[in-house]
DNA sequence: TTTTCATTCATACTTAAGTATGATTTGCAG
DNA sequence: CTGCAAATCATACTTAAGTATGAATGAAAA
């Protein structure tokens, strides 16, 4: 896809390129003549003469190629490492259903993981302490746990909290 | 410093080319005045004779120029996205350091984060559950957290474990 | 309507976690 | 050699976590 267009390219540029290039012929013989017949020709040695020409023709063909070669184009792929961390979370559902963990259990884990006590959580769900107590127990039969730190754990495991 | 590299590539290589294009100038020349005299060239017109050497010159300006011509260096940064695992963990020391968090700390730290009681974890490391509670105590301090969840938590955050 | 279940809370208890303080040993650096 | 930090352990205590049991309520399903 890429070649393609290039090559299009080129030709279009090389129409172009050829065309001025003669013209810049045409101007040089008129130019030569012009100065043979009217000035200081006569007196300019053949090597001179040649060389004059050979200097503007090495020029012409410099320019021409500048617009006819392709540049060469090295692509260096850089590739630069960048870090992302696994953020992803999406809540497994059906993970939640399985172990039939109830809504209000699950507000008790989210705070259980953010690192909160009983009595925190309790404060930020408006319930006592014995509430928290009790879903946190629901929630150590339901997913096999002794501690809270395994239920973070395990919770965590199971994509139910990121 | 890449920048620097190219100049001078660029400049041995214009030596070369400019020594080539002088030896070729010569050269023409002195199959020019061979062909003069010994051959045709009193039959051929000016203007054909100034055309070849145009035509030779051009093309000599155009090698001359695919040498010249500085190649484009394309540097494409690619950006490739490196999904960081659990797996891909090192240990930050500089944040152990900082921290002052000594080596049987970290014992203790770690088999926190696996959801061990203080007294597994006085079990595994064969030392006492006052030990025991004696580092993590001291681990609070250090990370500045007040539970253990919480000490799990930070310590994650810090990369101090997995 | 009855049952089921999530949610709430209570009481009473056990166990674990965490705090405070002090003491001993050991290896290492000044 | 001396001092210091790490590691160990003990005692005593407070607080938090976890267990067991029971009960009230209210909404939704059978």
């Amino acid at each position: 896809m890429y070649h393609f267009f290039q090559i299009t390219g080129i030709f279009t540029r090389m129409k172009r390129t050829i065309l001025i290039y003669g013209l810049a012929l045409a101007v040089l013989t008129f130019v030569l003549k012009v100065l043979e017949y009217k000035f200081f020709i006569r007196d300019l040695s053949m090597e001179v003469y040649i060389g004059l020409v050979a200097l503007f023709f090495t020029a012409v063909g410099i320019w021409v190629a500048t617009k006819i070669i392709q540049r060469k184009t090295e692509t260096v792929i850089k590739e630069v490492e960048v870090v992302v961390r696994a953020e992803d979370f999406v809540l497994n559902e059906k993970e939640m259903e399985r172990l039939g963990i109830s809504p209000r259990e699950y507000d008790v884990l989210e705070l259980m993981s953010d690192g909160l006590s009983n009595q925190e959580i309790a404060d930020k769900l408006f319930i006592s302490l014995n509430t928290v107590k009790t879903h946190s127990t629901n929630l150590y039969v339901k997913l096999d746990v002794k501690r809270r730190t395994q239920a973070v754990q395990r919770a965590k495991e199971l994509q139910l909290i990121p």
